[in-house]
DNA sequence: TTTAATAGTTGCTTTTAGAAACCAAATATT
DNA sequence: AATATTTGGTTTCTAAAAGCAACTATTAAA
């Protein structure tokens, strides 16, 4: 199939999934996180087509999610290791996780547990904050254009002129009721 | 192309990807929040193909994360609407909005800012937590076995024995160093 | 009563994923 | 040093998705 390429949005969430949101990718990331490094050992762990399993490396890495170094310090192999960037989507990864733990499997059947290695206790389900830390429920959560906001994204949140004449935005909810 | 499935990895972010990890339908779910109900304007929004609209709404509505339902009491038109399963997706969507956001666009570029409605202050980045709130580094995530691993899964956490003859199980850290 | 909009479907093309076979380089074994 | 094996791919082929445009049936508007 050809596929429309999502990189001409000004939506960070598309930019995110022009990344990441191939099929396998995600995938390999959380192998990676796992600790697999190898060509071999991703293709036996996934079950993923050897070409598909190039492909999607060579794009992590042109991307900077993953680097390629020697295997050992010298050495003429090399393997695949995360990146700062790869390392930071933990939280895609985990609320993929949780989503998928609640609502596919339910607490009894959940294949691997999430812990604080310190404590053993499974840890928190990722919750949305305000900016001082206060838990923040979905009807509060409300959109406004950015700096980097093109027309189109300005378009769809009205603008309102206050009485001193400062341009305010309409703030739209998120989840529509 | 054959694309292989998902659904036989016992694996919670397999099981989320299976459902929402196609081309498309994360956009589809970002632009329900975002109001959009009616199959025209998701498309037109989206610039979509129609035909594969309709497979990712038809899928979306057999996995129950959105509902089909008359656009005014009484009529016959039908629209879209996210169930509470599609709308506890806004983890998903805001870890990968902010990822976006901070690894695409910087913060001066940011089209889009995700705010408190009451006081239009930023939200706060998504943040792993340990079970009593505490923020928790990327180091001390681990992972073990939950109760329904299965023989592999357990196979890749080593088993170990304790004195007592518990059984326990090796912790594996998340991200390898 | 006619017109227009909506919500798709159909048929065709292009691209991608899967499978298997193949291959060169690096590493391990004898 | 010679041989075997593992590793990290590439190539070729097939089948299924995604894109596109044209078409259609139903609902709503004028």
């Amino acid at each position: 199939m050809k596929r429309i390429s999502f990189e001409h949005m000004r939506c960070s969430l598309a930019q995110a999934l022009e990344l990441i949101g191939e099929w396998w990718t995600l995938l390999i990331i959380r192998e990676a996180y796992f600790g697999t490094r190898r060509f071999s050992d991703f293709q036996a762990e996934l079950g993923i087509a050897r070409n598909v399993l190039a492909d999607r490396l060579d794009r992590l890495v042109a991307n900077g999610l993953l680097r390629k170094e020697p295997v050992a310090p010298g050495a003429r192999r090399e393997h695949y290791r995360l990146t700062e960037r790869g390392r930071d989507l933990i939280t895609v990864v985990i609320a993929l996780f949780q989503w998928g733990d609640r609502w596919v499997y339910g607490p009894e059947e959940s294949p691997v547990r999430l812990i604080d290695r310190t404590t053993g206790e499974e840890i928190e389900r990722l919750q949305v904050r305000t900016h001082d830390g206060r838990p923040l429920s979905l009807r509060d959560i409300g959109l406004a254009p950015g700096p980097g906001a093109d027309e189109t994204i300005r378009e769809r949140f009205g603008e309102t002129v206050a009485e001193d004449g400062a341009v305010r935005w309409r703030v739209r909810r998120h989840i529509a009721a």
